[in-house]
DNA sequence: CCTTCTCCGACTGATTGGCTAGGATTTAGT
DNA sequence: ACTAAATCCTAGCCAATCAGTCGGAGAAGG
């Protein structure tokens, strides 16, 4: 399992948001009905979520959640990376500033760690994913399946890209 | 963190082995030295790698392990996949025969699961960086970037006999 | 002032990850 | 035949994380 249903949450979350985009707040308690969630659980992910400045909130009576930009220039890098942390392939792996890559085995001497080749590329392959697709992208996908007519389903192209 | 130890430890020593091409087995003790691992946990690692024919063993004294095939012809996802299980992005991941995935919200109702689109791209970013890669690669980079020259000196580690 | 809602921290039960222990079995060398 | 060196197998342990609950303190609208 690459993620936990932190992401999993979080996502569908935010994709419920950006479903009521300029209209008023969407309550948590609206949003655990419609995902068949549980609210407690989701009240811990939207604060991530606030502290990374991706949601707003609006406290008291009619209160509730908006996204902090439009949804197409939300991208669902920030938002997993909010959920779940620095997402990291290994523990040993430390991304550094100029896009170098650092490993905590490197100093232990006899030869260059092996594994780091294999987990830049895999690092390189998530965050490309990741970053590559915009909320929008997703409410787009989940409101054509919903209430829209049916369209040629998106994810068996990108299955069969490798 | 997208994988354990498991993985990290596995293609350790997986590498390990596929700088002894051709020679005699070598025993896990050895590999355990040389890359400062503990023994005990290996043996549960290379059990995986075993059962996926992914590794031949030999028993008794002088016994250890060599690749079942040879390093350009075993590709990382099925190392990671043996050592890590299924890869799959979500707890609702199904990938099916066809290429297609399932997802288990998908009988909920309401509309299409949003984050499907996601995982998709994700999985399949994990997918093509993992299978894009052989172990042989791993191998020369890790003897390239070693301070010590890739030369196989196996009498050292087991030289307690005759 | 009461209801709705966000916010916050503490707690919990189950699972997983990383690792150790102990032994059974197989084989090479003497 | 004996012994040392290995693989193999099962069981269990401890700490951390996951997924979620609970109770309550604020803030805002009616």
């Amino acid at each position: 399992m690459l993620f936990s249903t932190r992401a999993e949450y979080g996502v569908r979350l935010m994709v419920e948001l950006g479903r009521h985009a300029g209209d008023q707040p969407v309550s948590l308690n609206a949003v655990a009905e419609n995902e068949r969630l549980p609210l407690s659980y989701l009240e811990h992910l939207v604060a991530k979520l606030r502290k990374a400045g991706l949601v707003e909130s609006q406290r008291g009576a009619r209160g509730g959640y908006r996204l902090a930009r439009p949804a197409d220039r939300i991208d669902m890098l920030e938002v997993v990376q909010a959920l779940e942390g620095a997402i990291t392939p290994m523990e040993c792996f430390h991304p550094e500033p100029e896009g170098k890559v650092s490993c905590s085995h490197e100093a232990d001497g006899d030869h260059a760690c092996a594994t780091k080749l294999l987990w830049t590329k895999v690092h390189g392959g998530v965050a490309k994913a990741l970053s590559g697709t915009t909320l929008a992208d997703l409410v787009e996908f989940a409101g054509a399946g919903g209430d829209g007519p049916p369209e040629p389903d998106p994810t068996k192209a990108v299955a069969g890209a490798a």
